[in-house]
DNA sequence: GTCATTGCAAAGTCTTTGCAGGTGA
DNA sequence: TCACCTGCAAAGACTTTGCAATGAC
């Protein structure tokens, strides 16, 4: 099926470093994660089970959950939201996500980065990971709808 | 009781606004809220309990989604626990999460804030609030163990 | 053949909702 | 008075766990 990839050699040698298998479903996850910037577990079930039907839901959470531990996947959590990021194909990146439509966008910004870094030495602290999230929406017309999506922003409130 | 507060005529011009009333649990709720920094529904509903044990877990939870549309209060989720922060008293900050002993220490950084905004405007937005959080320990001892709470971290991962 | 893994269903956790009785303005 | 509130219990959303059958090595 699919060709070799770093990935899948990533995962193989975490299942046989901790005596685990790798499995049909295994490698499906891994697959359809790769082509992803980040999923709900939801939305993989869903995208998996149009190839099989029987895949489980736990399933899909327990892969996830070792995706994560193998370091391929990392955990994001947006508001009520639980997403798996595909960290091993594009790094860490921050997220802009708009407030009326739900897009989100990655960013990656150095000099952010590098500020944080100083926040954390000034308190003693390695940083291990990190997490920066902006929510807003594109600029709103004079009609005040919002510009990507159209719904009317009229009467939010600013709140930094 | 309490003597007014700035806070509780925010409270009041809320509730008055929108046909709503001040009751015995949304003035104890408030009270009790503006001595904490963050607490979560659960912690609320204990602290309320030892003084009144007919208080309602659903009446909490209530109070606070109320006061965050006051704008007393924010929700905020870290991983999988979710915070009612106090805005109203120190105003916006970002979190330094320790990994080993989730202690959460508050921290302001204009030079970061800057630069957030510029990325949005890069990006055509206008933010509308944001959420930092470096997570990490305090520099570890030579024996491996963290400096805050003694607990070994020799094996964890540093990844960003 | 052995032991990890799977799918299913049941159980957990956290949060919201429906409702009947209580209460503030 | 009268609509809003409350506490309780039930329902929901999301995630994890227990278990018997299945499958990888």
């Amino acid at each position: 099926m699919a060709k070799p990839t770093k990935e899948l050699d990533i995962l193989k040698h975490h299942l046989s470093k901790n005596n685990l298998k790798l499995t049909r479903q295994r490698e499906n996850i891994l697959t359809t994660f790769l082509k992803m910037e980040h999923v709900t577990a939801e939305q993989m079930y869903r995208l998996l089970a149009k190839k099989d039907p029987h895949i489980g839901l736990a399933t899909v959470y327990r892969t996830l959950k070792l995706l994560c531990e193998t370091g391929l996947a990392q955990e994001q959590h947006f508001g009520t939201q639980t997403q798996f990021d595909n960290v091993a194909h594009k790094g860490h990146h921050d997220h802009l996500i708009c407030t009326t439509c739900d897009k989100i966008i990655e960013f990656e910004n150095c000099q952010i980065e590098e500020l944080q870094e100083e926040v954390a030495r000034k308190n003693g602290f390695t940083i291990r990971t990190h997490k920066l999230e902006l929510y807003g929406n594109p600029v709103q017309l004079s009609s005040g709808e919002c510009k990507n999506c159209g719904k009317d922003l009229s009467n939010q409130d600013v709140r930094r």
